[in-house]
DNA sequence: ACTAAGTTAGTAAACGCTCACTTATATGCA
DNA sequence: TGCATATAAGTGAGCGTTTACTAACTTAGT
């Protein structure tokens, strides 16, 4: 009946359905049996892969939050000043969530249910953006670049604005921003956050 | 075996129960067994007082997001300027987050698995913020006491920054911020967004 | 004694998971 | 090459438990 497929790519193939189950309904939301069905398979295969629901879950999560990535050099061509490099990685960030948003609902569902698991996303990703802007406004600050602020209250500011611009376009779809893309709203965060820490080109 | 209580009172219990069950763990992480061995009872009361788990879990976010709050008045006594209302509106609403953190995991169990159901909190208590900084910011704009920005995307930069800060201290007590409270990690944001909108005393 | 509150003992279905078994594919040897 | 055999992949039934939920019975309070 099911296509036979061998080990290697059977097992990407439950991963694959996992994913995005998990990331829509949590751990508890989905069914052993379910997972199978999607993929028209007996129950039993599931588990010659993995040895239960749960390593199975934990192997999906790790697969979403695992790899690190840093957009530093994601956006190495352009200006190299602070403001423009700052929106190039935000935009590239964003992408990558419009084009995969089971990253931000996983991320959201380990926030919920395990503070470790949260703190994985973050070493991820949003870790990258908070280096940077730290370091940055350091370097910044001597020569009044940007104003005398708290570069851990201003990256703080910075990840909350940007993932609750992800939440309205990517997860919820508020109607309320339905008329701007999500870039053009990045764009406009970036500018308010850039007047928020007082950086002026000079 | 257990205490005998009238109707009113033994629905009460169930639900501030169901509550703090429901927002540590979701619809799907909690049965109806554990709510009533956790209150003593057998599992059959449960359902003399509500018909379905599913009406106990709109109960309970009834309960939860039902009410509308606005921080308006909350903030009356004390400087009128735009700046002072506002940290003062956060300061309250802060507070009663961490006084009852069940709300915010309520809300992100909401948003994961209903929009609709994260539009009512919306309505419920950003709503009131939204509609005070888009006004303000019109009002204050003419007299170039703002900046020329965008209220909305102003507004979406201030829920996304106070609900990080607040995640961040109610939900998963991050490390990182331990060493600084939530109401001057408050003060601090407001101080920046105040920045970022432009916003000058005069 | 009547009523409201709670229990006991169950239901059928779904849960995570395992087992004995069948089938398809690849491999070794003539 | 032809064919037996070993192995990997998948099935289907069913394990014990838990799920949400119900009905018949008991107990407590007025």
């Amino acid at each position: 009946m099911t296509r036979r497929m061998k080990a290697p790519e059977r097992r990407a193939s439950i991963l694959a359905v996992a994913k995005v189950l998990f990331a829509d309904r949590g751990f508890h939301g989905v069914s052993v049996d379910e997972i199978a069905r999607r993929l028209g398979v007996s129950p039993a295969v599931l588990y010659r892969h993995f040895e239960s629901k749960e390593a199975l879950y934990e192997a999906a999560l790790d697969e979403i939050a695992g790899r690190r990535e840093s957009y530093v050099e994601a956006a190495l061509s352009g200006p190299e000043d602070f403001g423009s490099v700052l929106l190039r990685m935000t935009r590239v960030f964003a992408a990558s969530v419009a084009r995969d948003p089971d990253y931000l609902r996983m991320e959201l569902h380990g926030m919920l249910e395990d503070a470790a698991v949260a703190q994985r996303f973050f070493e991820a990703r949003w870790k990258s953006f908070t280096d940077f802007i730290e370091t940055s406004l350091a370097e910044l600050a001597p020569g009044n670049q940007v104003g005398r602020v708290d570069g851990r209250t201003a990256s703080l500011m910075f990840q909350g604005m940007v993932r609750e611009a992800l939440y309205a376009k990517c997860i919820l779809d508020a109607p309320r921003y339905r008329d701007i893309t999500l870039d053009d709203l990045i764009e406009q965060l970036i500018g308010l956050f850039l007047n928020a820490v007082g950086y002026n080109t000079k």
